[in-house]
DNA sequence: CCAAAAGTGTTATGTCTACACCCATGA
DNA sequence: TCATGGGTGTAGACATAACACTTTTGG
């Protein structure tokens, strides 16, 4: 950050003692897998503005915390969650009038958890809600603020992450059947997966997931039961122009 | 954004109109190639904290603009850029103590531009430089604040979005030769590409590079005139795990 | 003519997709 | 034993890396 800077051309019109005040808030995209759908925590506001309206949760950075843990403060606030829950941080929004009370600049953090169903069921139905993100994304669920674009941008941050980090893994359990993670992809991206190629890519992949001994049992229809696995380093990093590391160092070709 | 929501159960004791205030501040990551190595913007502080030591151009948001507006702007005061250069928001810095005067909230953005030698050059060169990215992430160079880690991830930002992304385009002229491309790819990725398959990747692709139909002159050294190209689209989407379209939506497999 | 850089051809190797087929289970 | 999903095999299509070769310039 830093007041202006540049020596003494220039002077800013700022005093570095008198700088516009804002309030710092830290707002958390709350995603699960529900359905085999992605789907979205949200609360319902008891105050103005917006009151009554869904939102994603969230509150004011305290002074002494840092965002991360405020994000991790709000989320367990919520969610009960205490773990080290994916927690990523992907946005700062501060349009003028985002909030009509006052100048607010929040920062977004993204959660991806399973099993939030259970903690939204126990706590009171009335004003928090697991909603179908397609819901929020195509308006059928109005959001306050300029939440729904904080949403999209949530989910698009999803979309881009899932192949390249362990993103995949926060959504299904400890341990888990392939079919639960291709589950997660088909969800996040839309489409339908070849489960006998999806298996390939995610076993040969090095650090992705590691065979535990185990399988599960099958469900009410039967079938073979399926290799239980475990979430690896999960590291990938993918791009269509190669890096090459030939032999001898080369520049350009001829 | 939002006040502590969830009804009136657990009262948060924040007052929304009593809430903790925070400097937010805008810092722009300039980076350039030079040299054919990666080049970062950097100013002298003329100020305490800090004063006398390097750092990224930064200040305070105004409560009437958007954080792209602000970012545009030190941009621009800081290079004489105005254009639609391309600006990316990278992260939020907030940790308590970050700032010793006060509590600054800090967002993060990155400016790829061509020729900021020239600004550079133009301005007083003894309270900005354009130094190797390189030596501010090895420490050679120390930077004020936590601007060494906005750096570190700034470059990060960029090593991913390469390949997804047209920022490449950013670093060249409007018309550019895939040499010049290529020496983009290789300085920010550390790498030796071939001349012949980036090539191929970067024009078999479609949406990256548009041939304008001129030809750049040779150096002094000679060689084959390059064929100037504009910037496409350019956009990719790649991934380990394939997307598929069958003819017939299959589930698993059998 | 020579060196240097751009650009094209080529080939062995690897990866991906689609789908056939076998396996293990519940009912 | 039948339906259902898990898991393996495989052939053709496609993509990649490495490098030989041709083209076009400056000196």
């Amino acid at each position: 950050m830093g007041t202006k800077t540049r020596g003494g051309r220039a002077p800013e019109g700022y005093d570095p003692s008198k700088f516009p005040a804002f309030a710092v808030t830290v707002d958390v995209v709350i995603l699960t897998m529900a359905d085999s759908r992605l789907h979205l925590l949200l609360v319902r506001r008891g105050v103005a503005p917006f009151k009554g309206m869904w939102a994603i949760p969230g509150g004011f950075k305290r002074p002494t915390e840092t965002l991360g843990e405020a994000a991790k403060r709000e989320l367990a606030q919520e969610t009960g969650v205490d773990s080290a829950a994916m927690l990523t941080q992907f946005g700062a929004y501060g349009d003028p009038g985002r909030d009509p009370r006052m100048n607010v600049v929040t920062v977004a953090y993204l959660a991806v958890l399973r099993d939030v169903g259970a903690v939204v069921a126990g706590s009171d139905a009335a004003d928090a809600a697991l909603v179908p993100v397609s819901e929020a994304l195509d308006g059928t669920i109005e959001l306050a603020f300029d939440h729904a674009k904080i949403v999209r941008d949530a989910v698009e941050r999803v979309r881009g992450d899932l192949d390249l980090t362990g993103i995949a893994a926060a959504f299904v359990g400890p341990t888990f059947t392939l079919a639960e993670l291709r589950t997660v992809f088909e969800a996040v991206w839309g489409v339908q997966l070849d489960g006998a190629n999806f298996r390939r890519s995610v076993v040969t992949e090095e650090g992705w997931v590691i065979p535990t001994g185990r399988r599960a049992r099958p469900g009410a229809p039967g079938g073979k039961p399926a290799e239980l696995f475990r979430a690896g380093r999960m590291w990938k990093y993918s791009s269509p122009i190669r890096r090459s590391q030939p032999n001898e160092r080369r520049k350009g070709n001829s």
